[in-house]
DNA sequence: ATCCGGCTGT
DNA sequence: ACAGCCGGAT
């Protein structure tokens, strides 16, 4: 009898995946969630820092509903995507709170958290009480697509239904936890995005993809992302040994991060000394900046956007009184708030 | 220097 | 349908 893709991608998990992951195998719904959601948008080397300190600091999901945000952001800060970490805390309270502590175990529950959609929801789903949902992640989009020869875009209403149908059929139904995991960690490890094992795989007999040569177009998306330029010139204001900050919180990029005075431009600026000072003197109503140093630009790419990022350190000699919105730190409160990483980056190669 | 991969909320 | 970050690979 001749071997199923499930048979043979489930041995394949029992004899030869020796990926290890800190949260492999672990059955608390909490430990679960917190990977999960660090693991979004986010490569597992990245993330295990992450989850480790989470962790730590927070051992009981009764620790983190009752940490203070800013905690929680500094954590996070440099994970990106910021909306995981408010969901996060909203969650965690929530099931404190409204649940008295006890994590939904439904699927439908489950997506019902905010931060949770169909994938973590089957994540959590199997991996915490082994319920029969496939995951549907990046991996699995691959692994199916090249084994299938589906070309039907995965960012498509209809290559969702086609994936989602799919990975359903081939889950291994007693087995979900080991099922999904053997997926990811295949697709992961064999069936890559790039220079995938094909000679050394254990699917290569039944890969539509492989037969036909079509690894290298497999899968199909169809949208291409647009990306804007926009310009940051950030002024380091400088007060009695204090640095002006703010938090963002407009509809935007960064959203509860802190920044420095901000001014987005349309356009690369050439700062110069005298148009430091127009520019303070007319805003700001500033005189006599001593102005420093002025950095030369840095580039962060975001999702859909491109940030040329600039730095100018200003010492002033009065507090500004037009100054809105923020506050004046001391160095040690502001190793305390979490910011972008194009701040952190910039700071942290100003020590060295 | 540029490209690529990775889910959820609105 | 679209917007949100970062690190590693190329």
């Amino acid at each position: 009898m001749k071997k199923s893709f499930t048979q043979i991608l489930m041995d394949w998990h029992r004899y030869q995946n020796d990926r290890e992951m800190p949260w492999k195998g672990e059955k608390k719904p909490y430990r679960i969630w917190l990977s999960e959601i660090i693991l979004q948008q986010t490569r597992v080397e990245q993330g295990m820092g992450y989850y480790h300190r989470f962790i730590e600091q927070y051992p009981t999901i009764q620790d983190l509903a009752k940490a203070p945000d800013q905690e929680v952001f500094k954590l996070w800060e440099g994970l990106g995507y910021y909306n995981r970490c408010r969901n996060l805390l909203h969650t965690a309270r929530e099931i404190v709170h409204q649940r008295k502590g006890i994590f939904p175990d439904t699927y439908e529950d489950l997506l019902a958290l905010k931060g949770v959609g169909p994938y973590t929801a089957a994540a959590i789903a199997s991996f915490a009480y082994n319920l029969p949902y496939a995951v549907v992640d990046g991996n699995v989009f691959r692994v199916l697509a090249r084994y299938m020869g589906v070309d039907t875009p995965t960012d498509s209403t209809e290559g969702k239904k086609i994936f989602h149908d799919l990975a359903y059929q081939m889950l291994d139904k007693k087995e979900p936890a080991l099922y999904n995991q053997a997926i990811m960690d295949f697709g992961a490890t064999v069936c890559k995005p790039m220079s995938p094992l094909c000679a050394a795989c254990p699917l290569q007999n039944g890969c539509a993809a492989l037969s036909t040569g079509k690894v290298n177009q497999l899968p199909v998306k169809e949208k291409t992302l647009q990306r804007r330029t926009r310009y940051f010139n950030y002024f380091i204001l400088e007060y009695r040994q204090k640095i002006w900050v703010q938090q963002r919180t407009a509809k935007d990029i960064w959203q509860q991060l802190f920044e420095f005075y901000l001014v987005e431009t349309e356009k690369q600026v050439r700062w110069d000394h005298s148009l430091i000072q127009n520019w303070l003197r007319d805003q700001l109503n500033i005189h006599e900046p001593v102005i420093g140093k002025i950095a030369e630009p840095l580039l962060q790419q975001l999702t859909h956007q491109q940030i040329k990022g600039q730095f100018i350190h200003l010492q002033l000699k009065q507090k500004p009184a037009s100054l809105k919105g923020g506050d004046w730190k001391t160095v040690a409160q502001i190793q305390e708030l979490a910011f972008p990483k194009l701040i952190t980056s910039y700071l942290s190669q100003l020590k060295s």
